[in-house]
DNA sequence: GACTGTCATTGATAATTATCATTTTGCGCG
DNA sequence: CGCGCAAAATGATAATTATCAATGACAGTC
């Protein structure tokens, strides 16, 4: 984990205000003047693929701004075996449950190269009193996380393996905005769907013999409606 | 669905302030001049077994705090076939996601006859921006809600079948408090734990069998050590 | 009390997926 | 550039689970 830079929260062309999700984020509803109740600075840091932000049970004192990348959320059962239970994007909030002094619930873990933004939980708990601009976005967040939950259960953890590698490869388009992103391990793409990575790989064997998807390294191309024309039809 | 009364919100025997589980629930913080801000008496309203609450993507008014019984979450998938994603307890809210004016994730149903408070959204959102009291509470249940999905994600839909019904089963004795509660139908087991009824039927046979679980008619009492050893021993 | 529909149980079989083993590929590093 | 390691691909087999079908238990109704 490495100190990317300390952004002064607003001021400054690194500061908040210009940053490009801000938007989305907790900060994007802050004013001027709310960014002045802030005491500490924002630190921002760089994780390269398979490094640990946070574990779980850890005593947690900051939330994590997704700024770009993707970090999973692991969980490890008794027998040794994990089970990613989210995949966070830019914009996503890493830790949120820690809200209230609870300790974190999963391994946060980077899949890929990624930054986050660093904000201390009682920077946050103080802000929150003072200002009623951040309860909005933290119910946003909050629907988010229970959205997310509802496509895992609802989607991704349902049916044949092959429906649930199509369907995670669409989610996979869905997040990242277009048709083309990084895949995750067979093994990760096993942990997300609670099937073997040796399935996966099979799967993903015949949908690239079908033409609809493509490998190149790290990245994937889908055809998008493509697969979902074939989530159609096979539909057994 | 059946009107049971009118608490008005604060006096009277039948009031919030008598209120069992209010501690829990989302009113738990509020202080007497928080509820004098409240504009509308509560509904209280009983629904008996099968009965829907809400369904998904109706327009809603509304959020409910489960009093008594047992609420599922469910949702359909393409095929016809339903998946329950979430069980909601006394003290649980049920339409949490309303907030901020979206629509219901799922549809809500009870499991027994059960009994809930409605709560108008708008005075939700009202006495969040004029008091403090909610505004923590809120955020322990959405807690709940993550919670919740972290236990299904992580520990309900993985391994053999057979330890998916024994988690479960642990669960709802958790959740119940002791190791009697109501046994949902082998269909609703089969949709929590993304199997089959009739696996799931034999694997409540094999149970008993071995004496770990006992059934009157829409009880189970089980043998909560004996079933965690059972995990522990067999974990394959 | 017979009827009827729903749900649980059980069996036989087929399909799917996990497991284990082996080979191949790809990539970082000296 | 090759070495060595880790991940992916692939094959063979066993185990698990779904599916289909039939039967049994039970509650509510006329």
């Amino acid at each position: 984990m490495k100190l990317i830079k300390i952004n002064q929260a607003w001021n400054g062309e690194d500061g908040c205000v210009n940053c490009n999700i801000r938007k989305q984020a907790l900060f994007g509803d802050l004013t001027r003047q709310d960014f002045d109740l802030l005491h500490l600075p924002i630190l921002e840091l760089g994780l390269s693929a398979g490094e640990t932000l946070y574990h779980a049970d850890d005593a947690a004192s900051y939330v994590y701004t997704v700024r770009s990348g993707m970090i999973k959320l692991v969980n490890f059962l008794p027998d040794g075996e994990y089970r990613i239970v989210r995949l966070l994007r830019p914009g996503d909030l890493a830790g949120i449950e820690a809200l209230n002094a609870r300790p974190y619930l999963n391994h946060a873990v980077a899949m890929q190269k990624s930054e986050v933004c660093q904000i201390s939980l009682t920077e946050v708990e103080l802000l929150n009193e003072q200002t009623p601009h951040l309860c909005k976005k933290l119910t946003a967040l909050w629907q988010q996380v229970q959205n997310d939950a509802d496509v895992w259960l609802g989607q991704l953890t349902v049916g044949a393996s092959g429906q649930r590698v199509v369907r995670l490869l669409l989610y996979l388009a869905d997040t990242a905005g277009k048709s083309e992103f990084v895949l995750p391990s067979g093994e990760d793409m096993g942990a997300i769907l609670a099937i073997t990575k040796e399935t996966v790989s099979r799967t993903m064997a015949e949908l690239k013999r079908q033409g609809l998807v493509q490998t190149e390294s790290p990245l994937a191309r889908i055809n998008y409606q493509g697969l979902e024309q074939w989530l159609k039809c096979v539909d057994q």
